[in-house]
DNA sequence: AACCTCACG
DNA sequence: ACGTACGTGAGGTTG
């Protein structure tokens, strides 16, 4: 049997424009309605199996019974232009894949679908209609089935009606159910009703007359009186409200119902489309064209070691050359190279084709030509089998797209041809599975096309990245900053921290006993056994079982976070207990069981840092994170006494002092806040003095912990709800703070303000090193989003700025090292702290070495302070 | 996979 | 009226 869907357009996109969050492709161009919508149908065509398909869009509004579109709140607003502008987007997207869209002057999109689902059960097909608006619940039938998709707690469920379950509901049919809306009215969709009248009386009234016209036929039985006075004196509004409230069905649509047949959505028009929008997460569903690409790629192996040197040889002669180590579980199987577009060469490793050989070739290549640029889109990891010098004829095009970019989340090859050839190419994880590849497989053709891939397209991308870091003025940023930072970072990862394992095993045992102790303790005062680490069961035992006061809601519970259970937990044993047992099981499972997982026969953690990930320009530590091991609590910090030097050597720690804030009094060139650096050390005393106008020697704690408050607060792009939530005042006294301090700091006040202008005017923020991050938030006509851009605008160049420094100071750092000849070397940076397992004959030239490089790193209008300390493990060096 | 919580700067 | 401080990563529960 044939089965229709029909879809309400304006209603399902505005649904899927509400449900996510903005996002936005790189020209611009908003499409989070546009992907939710697709979502939605390609979920309900799973389910339903349509054979015929259409979506119904109003034409243009306002019609006659126009509906305002509704924000979520349900204030009533026009389209905001992130939706408008998706518009024609949904509707070129659908025409791609072949679906008919039905409008008509002078009617809705609920006419439509109204008419077009009695021309559908006229022609003995089932009938599903899609839409997010309740209205078109008249048009239930017993085949006419209505899908109302709804957001619980951000989960999905779809609610179904066929038109008894509309009278189970409402206890009127679809057909009464118009009448009844025709007496209670309904503002968003300006039908104004009958005064007075409700859900409750209406309800009553259409299920006892059954419709407008005969319930004023019985006028006089009505009750409650008032009820009755209402309907008398609004006969004509409660006739015209029923005709607005009426869908129609006879709209003469010129559609022959057999051109709505269903194919497939995922035509080649659509996979244009798509990319061209894209929206990469919907490119999965094209799998018979996904390997369609605009460029073929080829590639040659080589395995026998004549030709393999002849391939060498020839190498000499060319200027660009792009490689890439293809590796399983870190071995080297192979290198992948490309110097042509769309050609590739491959080289696996074997018996007589060495790591080695193909190293000590490569390097040849390199050091003989000086004129060779090596391309590759994981320098990182090409270093860690090649070791070539850093003169600056590298180009590690990932690191190079997220200068250009940094708020991505990848910069895989996939994502370089996209970006920067504008072609699509298959993931590894689509090419190759979630697996890693299997070694005897290298020959398949997926396989090749990998190979082929990962040199071909960053070589490629080549020009384009060179252009757009010049466009931008990230050259120099590049190849003084990021490229030799990366390799202090191999240098790091391949150094890394020596731990004490069987310390590491005391003291998770130390803490799984306190754990348990704690576990007791909770299960006896809260008379059950539940689970302490689920926030739902938590908080059932604390606000319903135990009815402690002070509960707030989460979006899908109780909070049970520290904030909350902080204010509790002098009076409540449970919950000072529970604050116990939280400390301890997250040292214990993060801290001693997780870092144990991860190290090396060589007694040391070897984690990875990341230079691609943060939008500001930081680096990030993964596997394990070595850059959140605790400090702010003397049983958490305690930790820090298994990571140890190795003999003969000794930590040498050395971090900034305030440098957000330093840089904040430099980029500002506020004179007050310069010469409060200038003043001494203490900047949040400082601070308190100038803003409260006392003497730097009354400044009590309280003053100083305000000031702090407040200092922290202008780094993170201040408001006066952040500042009162974490001084937990007034927001009128927080903004009260704020004021005086913008009052004593003007040039700070003016520089933030400008922050912001420019970024709104630009698109994008840049530190003094020139490097950028975009913040599309900026232009978002939501307030809630558009105030979060500002704190970015304020924040980013200021957070940036920063890691700019410390980047500058390692290489540094790392280079004096070098030419002093040491044989200590930095291991650690934690955003402002740079660590040093140090030879114990080196310590002084090391301190000094820091302290040097730290401050000299930027020359600012105030000093870099850097503090330095020595200690036998990390925890005595801090 | 999404959410909550919490460790760090 | 809206409802959050900026930047991260990891472990646990839950659906």
């Amino acid at each position: 049997m044939s089965k229709l869907l029909l879809i309400d357009g304006h209603s399902i996109l505005n649904r899927a424009f509400y449900g996510l969050p903005d996002l936005t492709n790189s020209k611009g161009q908003h499409t989070n309605a546009v992907l939710g919508f697709i979502n939605i149908i390609l979920k309900v065509i799973e389910e339903e199996q349509p054979s015929h398909i259409a979506v119904a869009f109003d034409l243009h509004a306002p019609t006659f019974r126009h509906k305002m579109f509704v924000d979520y709140k349900g204030t009533r607003k026009g389209m905001p232009e992130e939706l408008r502008s998706q518009v024609p987007l949904m509707k070129e997207m659908l025409k791609a894949m072949n679906v008919t869209i039905v409008e008509m002057e002078g009617y809705e999109a609920d006419d439509i679908i109204g008419t077009l689902s009695v021309i559908g059960e006229k022609n003995g097909m089932e009938v599903v209609i899609l839409s997010g608006d309740r209205d078109l619940l008249q048009l239930a039938t017993q085949v006419v089935r209505i899908k109302l998709p709804k957001t619980k707690g951000g989960k999905t469920t779809v609610e179904e009606y066929y038109s008894t379950d509309v009278e189970a509901l409402y206890g009127v049919t679809p057909k009464e159910f118009i009448d009844m809306k025709g007496l209670m009215g309904d503002t968003s969709d300006n039908i104004p009703g009958v005064p007075g009248i409700g859900e409750k009386t209406a309800a009553k009234i259409i299920t006892q007359y059954h419709s407008i016209e005969d319930a004023y036929l019985h006028i006089d039985e009505i009750k409650p009186e008032k009820a009755k006075n209402n309907l008398r004196e609004n006969y004509e509004q409660a006739i015209m409200s029923k005709v607005l409230a009426t869908i129609k069905l006879d709209v003469p649509l010129d559609v022959n119902i057999n051109n709505l047949v269903f194919e497939s959505l995922f035509t080649d028009d659509a996979y244009e489309y798509v990319k061209n929008l894209e929206l990469k997460s919907l490119l999965k569903y094209f799998e018979g064209d996904v390997k369609k690409t605009a460029v073929s790629f080829y590639v040659e192996f080589i395995d026998e070691l004549d030709k393999v040197e002849l391939f060498f040889e020839n190498l000499k002669k060319v200027d660009k050359l792009c490689m890439y180590p293809v590796t399983q579980n870190r071995e080297l199987i192979g290198m992948s190279f490309s110097f042509e577009d769309s050609k590739a060469t491959f080289i696996p490793c074997n018996m007589f084709v060495t790591e080695e050989l193909l190293s000590s070739r490569i390097l040849e290549v390199y050091n003989n030509s000086v004129k060779v640029v090596i391309i590759t889109n994981d320098l990182k990891k090409l270093l860690k089998y090649i070791p070539f010098d850093n003169d600056g004829r590298i180009m590690d095009t990932s690191v190079a797209a997220y200068l250009i970019n940094p708020l991505k989340d990848s910069y895989d090859y996939d994502d370089l041809a996209r970006d920067y050839i504008g072609t699509t190419v298959p993931s590894k994880k689509e090419l190759l599975g979630k697996e890693s590849i299997n070694f005897m497989n290298i020959y398949e053709k997926n396989f090749s096309d990998y190979i082929a891939y990962v040199s071909c397209i960053p070589f490629m991308a080549y020009e384009k990245l060179m252009e757009e870091l010049e466009t931008y003025e990230m050259s120099s940023l590049y190849k003084e900053i990021e490229l030799p930072v990366l390799y202090v970072l191999d240098h790091m990862e391949k150094e890394g921290i020596k731990v004490d394992r069987n310390s590491l095993g005391e003291y998770g045992k130390m803490l799984g006993n306190k754990e348990d102790e704690y576990k007791g303790r909770i299960y006896e005062e809260a008379g059950r056994e539940f689970n302490i680490n689920s926030p739902k069961q938590l908080g059932e035992v604390l606000f319903d079982e135990l009815s402690l006061p002070g509960a707030k809601k989460t979006k899908t519970g109780y909070s049970t976070n520290v904030d909350v259970l902080n204010k509790l937990k002098n009076d409540y044993p449970i919950v000072s207990d529970v604050l116990e047992y939280r400390q301890v099981s997250k040292l214990k499972s993060t801290y001693a069981d997780g870092l144990a997982t991860f190290i090396s026969e060589d007694e040391r953690i070897h984690g990875t840092f990341n230079q691609t990930i943060t939008a500001t320009g930081r680096i990030s530590s993964t596997e394990p994170n070595l850059q959140n091991i605790p400090m702010r609590t003397e049983l958490g910090r305690s930790i820090r006494k298994v990571f140890i030097p190795k003999e003969g050597y000794v930590f040498v720690d050395a971090d900034y002092s305030q440098i957000e804030l330093r840089v904040l009094a430099h980029m500002s060139g506020d004179e007050k806040l310069i010469a409060a650096f200038n003043a001494g050390d203490d900047i949040h005393s400082i601070t308190a003095s100038q803003v409260f106008g006392v003497p730097l020697k009354e400044v009590d704690s309280l003053m100083r912990r305000n000031a702090k408050a407040v200092n922290f607060g202008i780094v993170y792009g201040i408001s006066a709800f952040g500042l009162s939530e974490d001084l937990n005042i007034t927001r009128k006294e927080a903004a009260e703070y704020i004021d005086s301090y913008f009052n004593t700091y003007p040039e700070v006040k003016k520089f933030i303000d400008d922050s912001v202008e420019t970024a709104k005017k630009s698109g994008m923020t840049r530190t003094m090193f020139g490097r950028i991050r975009q913040i599309p938030e900026l232009s978002s006509s939501n307030f809630m989003q558009r105030s979060f851009g500002e704190r970015i605008a304020m924040n980013s160049p200021i957070q940036g700025t920063a890691a700019d420094i410390i980047k500058i100071a390692m290489i540094r750092v790392s280079e004096r090292l070098k030419k002093e000849n040491c044989e200590s070397s930095l291991i650690l940076q934690i955003h402002d702290e740079l660590l040093i397992e140090t030879k114990e004959s080196e310590v002084e030239l090391v301190k000094t070495i820091l302290v040097e490089e730290m401050m000299k790193a930027a020359d600012l209008s105030v000093p870099l302070s850097v503090g330095v300390s020595v200690g036998a493990t990390w925890y005595e060096a801090k």
